[in-house]
DNA sequence: TCAAAATAGGACCATGCGAGTCCTATTTGG
DNA sequence: CCAAATAGGACTCGCATGGTCCTATTTTGA
């Protein structure tokens, strides 16, 4: 369902939370604030410490907090941090290309990695500080979402129609 | 990872296959051609016919062929036919939001949201014409691409270094 | 110096889901 | 009527995800 794992949404909400302040926060605060059950919110952490997104401080009083702005930690990051390295079909994961079992002649694969590129680049556009408000802050994506919709109706003029209606279903 | 099903990627393959011909292929056909056991095959064919991408012919000389010409056919809807309705986290999922555990003022949903329309539309502007070809044909995704990366320059120029890093690292 | 409060680092389990196979109808053409 | 196809499930197997828990280690303050 390209889907990113339930881990991963959380270190998204954890991360946020620990962009509220600038003060280390505890497992049981975090736990508290966000509802997620201590012992993940310790598991996700202690990766996210682990790939230098977090920093922790030991000892009474000690917690959590960001490495770094919030606004300089992307979601991808966070994803690449919980589950490992972006891609969205196996076969394309594989840096030589032999992992993929199918005929070699599979035009397919060099597609998949572009689009894994441009799926990549868009959660690379998307920070944590733009994750943390109300209000609409996700500008670039939105921009990129515009363009590939402008796009749309100059290439594909007769589809337009099925498409934004599929848009509208899902949307 | 951020992964799409094998079946899904499966249905791709064998999309683009049906696209090279007018004429039914039949399973057995298909498997040869793309390399995919044949039972595979077959119940990944099954449920694109269901979904109305494939039309199946039944009996002596009968196969399926597309339901559409290739350039009407979108990743998205194959992504959909196989894997139900695209969400990139759970909670964005339910229509209601009632499915979420997390407590209710976490501001991450409504922004998840908005971050699976702007993924979903780059898919549904890919067709399975634009992955056959040995080409460069992913012109509407690569433009969002680029609008990504020329905003990445604009809005974080301090940030460019780090982020084009991590691109090449990924990419 | 000791106790309390934190994180570090795993081991561990379970259960759900993806992937794949196979069996039995049903349809269709010769 | 037979052969060649698809239709529709049922079924199993494996494993990654998810969650929990236990035992160090570090730090602070009384």
């Amino acid at each position: 369902m390209l889907r990113i794992s339930k881990l991963t949404d959380y270190a998204v909400v954890l991360a946020t939370a620990l962009s509220e302040t600038e003060s280390p926060r505890s497992v049981a605060q975090l736990a508290l604030g966000t509802g997620i059950p201590a012992p993940t919110v310790s598991k996700v952490l202690k990766t996210l410490t682990r790939e230098g997104i977090v920093v922790s401080q030991r000892g009474k009083f000690g917690g959590y907090r960001l490495a770094r702005p919030a606004d300089a930690i992307s979601i991808a990051e966070l994803i690449v941090a919980i589950e490992g390295p972006i891609s969205v079909t196996e076969c394309a994961e594989s840096a030589d290309g032999a992992a993929c079992a199918l005929h070699d002649d599979c035009g397919v694969r060099a597609n998949w990695k572009k689009i894994n590129r441009a799926v990549e680049a868009a959660l690379e556009e998307i920070s944590i500080s733009d994750m943390s408000g109300p209000e609409e802050k996700l500008v670039p994506l939105l921009r990129s979402f515009r363009a590939a919709e402008e796009n749309r109706k100059v290439v594909n003029a007769d589809l337009t129609d099925a498409l934004t209606e599929e848009v509208e279903r899902y949307g």
